[in-house]
This record gives C-alpha cells, structure tokens and sequence, in this order.
DNA sequence: AGGCGCATGAGAAGTATTTGCAAATACGGA
DNA sequence: TCCGTATTTGCAAATACTTCTCATGCGCCT
C-alpha cells in the first residue's frame, strides 16, 4: 500500500511529508479532503509539516495521477484518491456528504454530444447537487 | 429589456451600475463574464464603478435569478444570463471558447439516480473539457 | 558514513472575493 | 421640483485559498 516503492517508482523521493499524506488518503474513511483537511490531520498526528507541503504534495500527486482533484461547488479544491475507475459525484448541499455514481449511458452520450460537435474531449465532470439522507445530515437534524 | 422596471420588479433599485452591468450581459456577445471582465468592460465604458460594486451587483443579481454563476475549470467565477432553459457546457481547455448543449436522455437519467438514492436534486452542473475547432482557437493556429 | 541536490517549513506574496464605512444616489412624499 | 432617508456605491483594508521564495534539512547513491 504506502510503501515508498510507490512513490519512487513515479520519480518522487519517498519523504516524510509524502507518504503520510498518501497514507492520510489511503486509510481514512473520508476520501474527499481539501489541504487544509490534510494539514490538520497531519498536524494533529504530531506530524510537523507546513501548508505550502500539502499543497505542493497534492498536486504532484495529481499530476502524477494518484490523486484527482475537484471543485464541487465552493471555493476550495477537494482531493480523492484515484482509485482507477471513473465516477461523478452527488453532493449534499447541507452537510457535505458526498456519494459517487457511474452510468455508463450518461458517459455515451456526453461522448456522443462532443463528437457531434468535432470536439476532441479530454475530460469531464458532472455533479448533481441535493440534500442527502443520512442521520448526520443537519437538514434531517430535529431542531435544537 | 434592460429597464429599470426589470430592476424594481425584483427589489433592487434601478441605479446606474446595476443598470449596466445588467445591459452587458443582454447586448454583449460573450455571454460568460467574470466579475473583472465586467469591471474592465464597465470601465473601458468610461463609466466609474469599484470592482466590489461588480461583485456585490453580480452576486444581488445571481440570488435574483437574474444570472447563473459557473465555476468551470478555474478559479474564478463566470456569469451568464439566466435565460430560462437549463442547458450544459463544452468547454475549450486551449482557448476558453464555451459551447451549450442540452440533452434530455441525460437530465432524465440524472433524476433517476438522485431519485434511485432518495436524494432530493436541487441542481447539477455538467461540463465538458474539450479542444474545440474554431479557427480562433491556439490550438489550431499554426505555430506562428 | 558523506555529500549532492531535491524537498521542506515558515512566512511573504498572489489572486479572487468580501466587508467596513463615509460619501453619493434613488425615489416616494410634500 | 425639492427633501429626507434608506440604499447603494467606491475605496481601502480584510479574508480565504493557493503559490512562491529561500534558507535549512533530509533522502538517496556511493
């Protein structure tokens, strides 16, 4: 799993601040993290690793397509691992939660519609914004 | 079209930024504008507005129902007119030319998802990353 | 173990956007 | 048409997120 191997075999020397924030994602339940995210979790594992890093880390990470970044709606940028297969993504629009989908007929047409038009598509994404219905989610939250 | 009634109607006082910044976006050709595209068009107009007025008119005018606020790729936010009919975007990565695109099978099976989870959809957001074909477009000019 | 060079942390610098506030303005009433 | 007042505006300073700078530190090859 997070072994340095990984690391060194993209051509990034396995630092501290490296594997911790791969392990952060590789073992955490939660796979949508922002930077700021990731630097308090780390900060709170008595790990001493500064913001400019996160962000540094991220995004070669991304780069190196072991992470994928998102916007969702807000303004900060949300990291997930790439765990290979392609999906979009259902967000909750009062507590955050965010569940994935895949339809392999929405994928079609979209290919399709860019074709259509002689475009040449390299990527997409595609949200869908609602309230959730989890316990935790604060909109079913009885008041008090 | 752009008259002070259109203002009133909805709350907001016909003053002369809201006015204007309101006619760009009905006579202007680029229909997706950020706010600084906005203040440096208004300026350009000779007419004197703070970029905190674009912001704070643009964000009065979203909460209207007036524009819709898109993220895209980048950091910065783009507006267009809501002009009623819902519709998705193709996106150029090279030149930033943007396409609109609607497809029903798509909508519907995207409130089939959300309906299949119990989630309650209140909006989505598709784009498309594509290379598009116009002629303005870096990608196509020959190498200088 | 030793040294080179990339990686890191801290804080400054950058963008995009928001807010505080005094001056300017819209608009119904006189 | 002129006023009063509540809104709105422009500016500057404040935020929020992200990137950059640079002196120091650490991974990795020998």
């Amino acid at each position: 799993m997070t072994s340095p191997a990984n690391l060194k075999n993209m051509g990034l020397k396995a630092t501290l601040p490296r594997l911790k924030v791969l392990e952060l994602f590789e073992h955490h339940e939660k796979q949508h993290l922002t930077a700021d995210d990731v630097y308090r979790m780390l900060i709170n594992e008595q790990i001493d690793i500064g913001l400019a890093t996160v962000y540094r880390v991220l995004t070669q990470f991304e780069q190196a397509g072991l992470l994928i970044r998102h916007h969702f709606d807000s303004e900060k940028a949300v990291y997930e691992l790439n765990a290979g297969q392609h999906h979009d993504h259902l967000v909750c629009l009062q507590c955050g939660h965010v569940e994935e989908f895949y339809d392999e007929e929405i994928e079609r047409r979209q290919n399709m519609i860019a074709e259509q038009r002689g475009f040449a598509i390299h990527d997409h994404s595609l949200h869908l914004y609602a309230d959730c219905k989890r316990d935790a989610c604060p909109r079913r939250s009885p008041h008090k």
